[in-house]
DNA sequence: TGAGGCCTGTGACAAAAGTCATCGGCAGGT
DNA sequence: ACCTGCCGATGACTTTTGTCACAGGCCTCA
C-alpha cells in the first residue's frame, strides 16, 4: 500500500522534531514507521512497560497520565496531531514513566527505538529538536508541580479555564466561550483533584458570576475578573 | 593560571553528559569554561532570568527549586558534583524555569550556550547523553507530581526517609541510621509542605515507634515497617 | 552578657480537600 | 418501555493541610 508511505511522510514533515529533514530522509523514516489505530479510551501503553519506541500523533488526541492505586488519575499532558510521545524513555533506556491512552479515535505512527537513535546519530539537528521539544515538556511538568504544591483546587480550576480560553476561546455574546473536557472526572484528572471538587468549584464560580455554564460550554464574561482570582491566593 | 584549566578538564571528564569525549576535546571545552564560587545559600540564578548557559557542579551541592509568592518553596532536585544544571533551557531558548542556589559552599563551572550548542552539533553523542540525563530529570519530576497529587504529607515523609536510608543509610545499633536535611524547613520544601507538618509528622512517626530521632539523626529500626506505611494509603 | 536571629515543638484554629451517600437526568441497549 | 450504567449536583461528614501564635533552645556577635 503506497498510500501509507506517502501519508506518513506528510505527517512526519509536520512533526516538530522532524522538521528540517529533507524529503528523502522523511521518506526513509516513513518506510520504517508503523501506523496504529486506536479507539477512544484505548490504551497505547502503560507506565512501567519497557519502552520499545516512540509515537507520533497523526490524527486525534492522546492523554499522558499517571494513575494511583486508589483509581485516581493525574493527567500530565494532552497532545494532538504533530506531537511526539515518549521521546525520552527511548534514550535513557528505562520503562515508560507514565501511561498513554487515546482521548478520541486516533492514529499514531510508531517509530522503533533503534531507527530513532540511528537517526539522531546521523542527523544531529534531530537530537537538538528533540531537546527543544523535551524542554517544553519539562516546563509543563514544572508548572504542574508548582500548581499542585502552591495552589488550591479553585485556583487551578480558574487557571485551567483561562488557559482554555486563551487557546480555543471564541468571542461570544457576553464574553469568551469555551468547551470543557468531556466529563468533570476528566477535568479533575487534569487539575489534580476529584470529580466532586470540580463540580462544586464550578458551581461556586458561577454563583459568583465569574462564569456562566450551560452544559459543557462555559462563557467567561470578564477574563480580567477571573485572572484577578489567580493573584488573590498565590 | 594553568591549574584552572587542567582541574576543569578533570571535573568535566566525570560529568555524565561529557563522558566519552576525548582528552583533547575535554581540554578544548575546559578552556571555555568559567569556574564560579558560591557560598552556602547563595543564588546561582533565579527562575525567569534569560538563560545564558549551563552549569556543571564541581564541588558542593545545589538545589533547584520553585518559590511561591507567599514565600513557600518546592525543591525539584538537589544535585552534587558531576551533575549538570539547566541543560534544557539552553536548547529551547526560554528562560530558566526554576531557581538554583548553593546548599553549601560550592564551585560550579559555567559553559556558555553557544559553546555547548556547537559541541552538540559536532559531537552527536553528547546530545544523546544530554537526552539520557534529561530523561532521569523528567522521571524525577513525574515522581514528584505523582506524590503531590496522590499522597499525604505523612506518606511523602516516610517515602523521603526511605529514599534517604537507601542512598546513605548506615547500619547502626538497632537499625538504619540517616541524617536529615539541615532544617525541617528545608525538608518541608523537599516534600512539598510546611515546617510545622514535618515537625508533627516526625513526632508522630516516632511516637508510633517507626523511627527514633536524636537531633538531626534518625534511626529506622525496621525498614519493612516503614515501607508498609507507604502501601497503606496509596 | 544580653539582644537578636534562627531553629523546633505544639496547641488552637480555620480552611481546604476528599469521602460517602443520595437523587435525578440522560443515554443505550434489549 | 424499562432496566442499567454513567454522569452531575449536592449535603453531611472526616481527614488533612495549612496558619498563627507562642514558648523555649541554641548560637553568634557586639
Amino acid at each position: 500500500m503506497p498510500d501509507t508511505k506517502t501519508n506518513s511522510a506528510v505527517t512526519l514533515s509536520k512533526v516538530a522534531i522532524f522538521s528540517g529533514l529533507t524529503e528523502s530522509e522523511l521518506g526513509f523514516l516513513a518506510q520504517r514507521t508503523v501506523p496504529r489505530h486506536y479507539t477512544a479510551g484505548e490504551m497505547v501503553f502503560s507506565e512501567g512497560e519497557p519502552c520499545s519506541g516512540l509515537y507520533v500523533v497523526d490524527s486525534g488526541h492522546i492523554r499522558i497520565f499517571k494513575s494511583s492505586a486508589s483509581g485516581r488519575e493525574q493527567v500530565l499532558s494532552v497532545d494532538g496531531p504533530g506531537s511526539s510521545v515518549a521521546e525520552l524513555p527511548v534514550f535513557d533506556g528505562g520503562n515508560y514513566p507514565a501511561s498513554v491512552a487515546a482521548v478520541d479515535d486516533a492514529t499514531l505512527l510508531f517509530v522503533s527505538k533503534q531507527d530513532f537513535q540511528a537517526l539522531c546519530l546521523t542527523h544531529p539537528q534531530v537530537a537538538l529538536k528533540v531537546l527543544r521539544v523535551v524542554g517544553a515538556r519539562l516546563r509543563r511538568l514544572v508548572g504542574i508541580i508548582e500548581e499542585l504544591s502552591f495552589t488550591t483546587v479553585r485556583h487551578r480550576l480558574a487557571s485551567f479555564l483561562l488557559r482554555l480560553a486563551q487557546k480555543e476561546g471564541k468571542r461570544a455574546s457576553g464574553g469568551t466561550e469555551i468547551t470543557l473536557p468531556a466529563s468533570n472526572q476528566e477535568l479533575a484528572a487534569q487539575i489534580g483533584t476529584v470529580r466532586e471538587l470540580v463540580s462544586r468549584n464550578l458551581s461556586r464560580l458561577q454563583a459568583e458570576g465569574l462564569i456562566q455554564m450551560e452544559g459543557r460550554s462555559v462563557v467567561i464574561p470578564n477574563l480580567k475578573a477571573l485572572e484577578a482570582e489567580l493573584a488573590s491566593a498565590e
